[in-house]
DNA sequence: ATGAAAGCGCTAACAG
DNA sequence: CTGTTAGCGCTTTCAT
C-alpha cells in the first residue's frame, strides 16, 4: 500500500540492457536510432505503461507547462465560468492550471503569486482582489519576464496583456435601456470606485446620463456591489426608492437582491421601478421578474485569457506589444426593465 | 524581457564564497552551520529574494505537495463551493490544487487522471462523471499506491475514503417532508441510477412512501435531473401534473426548472404542487416560491476531503483503514414545500 | 547507431 | 562546522 517508486527510463534501460540516453531518444522518435530498437523500446515501454515524469522534464526544459491562476472567489458563476474557459483550452494545449483563490484579500493574493513563482509556472492569469490598491508584487513580477495577462479586473498600473469587458460601454447601454424606458431619476449599485470596472460601469451610467441632458445626482450612487451590502442598506434603498423609477446595478446578484428588497416594501418591478443588473447567469432567468442584464461572457474570457497568454509562451522573446482584448457587451433584455 | 533564470542556490554559494551544500543547510538552519554564516546566508538569501525551486524539490523529496482534483464541471455551484473549500485548507496546510474537469465524460475523466499521475501529486480527489461506468482507470491508480478520496459521486467499486451526504437519508425526509403536508402523489425527478447518488436519493423517497404506506408508482420517477432535461420533457410533466401534488427533485436546478414549468402551465406551487430540492444554493432564495430543500454542504465537504486526503499524505504507510465522513443533510423548509 | 557524462536545482550521506 | 559527491528523472552534447 505504499507508493512504488513508479519506473523510470533507467529502469527501462537496464531490462532491455540498452542506456538511457538511448531509451529517451527512442521514445521521442531521435532520427539516430534504428528502427527495430526503437519498436523494441516502444513496446516494451507501452507494455509496462512507463509514464515520464513530468517534475523531471520541467526542472530540464526550464519549463513547467503549467500556468497560474490567481483569482477573487472560485464560488461567482462568472468566476466559475471563466475558469472553465480556462481550464478547457488550456487542457486541449496540454498546459494545467493551479489555482489559488485571493478571497478578495490583498495580502493573501501576493502569497498566491509568490507560490505560483516558486512552482515555477510558465505564466499567470490574474483578476485583482476588491482590496488591492498597491500592485508591487505583480510589477516585480512583471519586470522580472513572467507573463502576466490580467481579466476582468485588470491592473492600469502595468502594461500587460489583458482581457476585459468594455464596462464604459456596458455601463452605458444599460443606463440607455432604462433611459429609454422613461426613467428620470435612476439608483446606481456600485462597485468600488478603486476597481477599474466599478468605475467604468459608473461613468458609463454618467455619459449615458449626460447625453440625455439629465443631472448626475451624487446620493443616487451607492457603493453597493453584494447581496450583504443591499441587506445591510436595505433602509436607506427603500428610503430612495419612492424618488427613484429605475436601478442599475453592478452585477446581477446585487440586482436581483435590489428587485427583493424593494418588492417586499411593496414596489412594483419594472412598474414602479425598472432593474437591470450586469453579468446574466443563471438566476437572471429565476427571479421574478425575469432580469434585465448586461451579458457578461466569463466562458469566452476565460479562453481568450489563455488564447493570449499561450500566443506568449509560444513566442518566447518575440517582444510582441501588449495586448487588450475588450468584450463588448450587448443587453439581454427580459422582464424587469 | 525574456525571462532571466531565477537565482539558484548555487549562485548564492559562489557569490558568498562558500558551498552549495552549506547554503542549503543555512537556509533550513540545520544546527551544524555557525550562526554566523547562517546569518550571512541568510540575509544575502533575503536580499536577493531567493527562493527555492519547488520542481527541484519535488523531484528531491519524491514529493510534490501538490494534490489533484477531478471535477465533473466547476460552473456548478456545489462543486465550485467544494473547491472553494478544498483550495482553502490544501492552501493552509502548503499544498496547491491542479485542477481538472471531466465535463461529465469518462475519457476526459481517464485522462485527467493520468494527466495528474504524470505530475506526481502526493493523492487525487474526485468526483466521478455522470458517464463513468466502468473504474479501472482509478482501481490499478488506486492499487499502485496513490491516495485517493471520492466525494460526492463516489466510486463503489474500490474501498477508499470517502465523503459523501447521506443521499438516503436526504432523499427522505425530503420526501416525508413533503408527505407531511398531506401529498400522497409525488413526482421524483431523478438522477441516472448508476450514480450512486441517485440511487440513494430515490430509495430514500422510496422508503418514505413505504413507511407510510404509500405505493411506489413507477410512472412518478422520471429521468431529469438538469433545467435541460425539464424543459425537454415539459409536456410530459404537465400531462402527469394534475395527478400529483408533490415534486421531489434531485437537486436545486431542476427543481426550480420544475416551478417554472408548472407555474407557467398555470399550477401553483405549493398550493397546488409543493416542491423540494436538493442542495440549498443561492437560487433557492431567488426563485418564488423560495425553494424548500435539502442542504448539502459543499464547502465543508470540501474541506473534509482535503483533510482526509491529507492524513493519509501526513501518516505514509499508516495503513489506515478506509474512511468514510457522511454528511448527514436536513430541511431547509422554505416557501415551496 | 549507441553510450557516457554533464547538468537542470536541490538535499543528504559521507568525509574531513 | 563545512565541503565533496551522488542522485532524484530526464535530455543533450560529445564521443565512439
Amino acid at each position: 500500500m505504499t507508493k512504488p517508486a513508479p519506473l523510470t527510463i533507467k529502469d527501462i534501460a537496464r531490462n532491455l540492457g540498452v542506456s538511457v540516453s538511448t531509451v529517451s531518444r527512442a521514445l521521442k522518435d531521435h532520427p539516430d536510432i534504428s528502427p527495430e530498437t526503437k519498436l523494441m523500446i516502444k513496446t516494451y515501454a507501452e507494455q509496462v505503461n512507463y509514464r515520464p515524469n513530468v517534475l523531471a522534464l520541467s526542472l530540464r526544459r526550464q519549463k513547467s507547462y503549467t500556468i497560474g491562476l490567481i483569482i477573487p472567489a472560485i464560488v461567482h458563476h462568472y468566476f466559475s465560468s471563466v475558469i472553465s474557459g480556462m481550464e478547457e483550452l488550456a487542457y486541449k494545449e496540454g498546459y494545467n492550471l493551479i489555482i489559488c483563490q485571493s478571497n478578495e484579500n490583498q495580502h493573501r493574493e501576493a502569497i498566491n503569486l509568490q507560490t505560483l513563482i516558486d512552482h515555477r509556472v510558465d505564466g499567470i492569469l490574474v483578476s485583482l482582489s476588491k482590496t488591492t490598491q498597491t500592485f508591487d508584487p505583480f510589477i516585480e513580477a512583471f519586470e522580472s519576464g513572467l507573463p502576466i495577462v490580467f481579466f476582468d479586473r485588470i491592473c492600469p498600473d502595468i502594461e500587460t496583456d489583458r482581457i476585459v469587458t468594455d464596462d464604459f460601454h456596458g455601463g452605458r447601454i444599460a443606463t440607455e435601456h432604462l433611459l429609454k424606458r422613461g426613467c428620470k431619476n435612476i439608483l446606481h449599485l456600485a462597485a468600488p470606485q478603486h476597481l477599474i470596472i466599478g468605475k467604468g460601469r459608473y461613468e458609463g451610467y454618467c455619459e449615458a446620463l449626460k447625453n440625455k441632458g439629465l443631472p448626475i445626482k451624487e446620493e443616487l450612487t451607492l457603493k453597493c456591489d453584494t447581496p450583504e451590502e443591499v441587506m445591510a442598506l436595505e433602509k436607506h434603498i427603500i428610503d430612495l426608492a419612492p424618488r427613484i423609477d429605475g436601478v442599475f446595478a453592478v452585477n446581477d446578484s446585487t440586482a436581483i437582491a435590489a428587485i427583493q428588497v424593494l418588492q417586499k416594501a411593496g414596489f412594483r418591478v419594472p412598474d414602479d421601478i425598472a432593474v437591470v443588473g450586469f453579468g446574466d447567469g443563471p438566476n437572471a432567468k429565476i427571479i421574478h421578474p425575469e432580469l434585465t442584464t448586461v451579458v457578461q461572457k466569463g466562458y469566452e474570457m476565460g479562453r481568450a485569457s489563455v488564447r493570449l497568454l499561450l500566443q506568449r509562451l509560444n513566442n518566447p522573446g518575440a517582444a510582441i506589444s501588449p495586448q487588450t482584448i475588450t468584450f463588448k457587451p450587448v443587453m439581454k433584455v427580459r422582464e424587469s426593465a
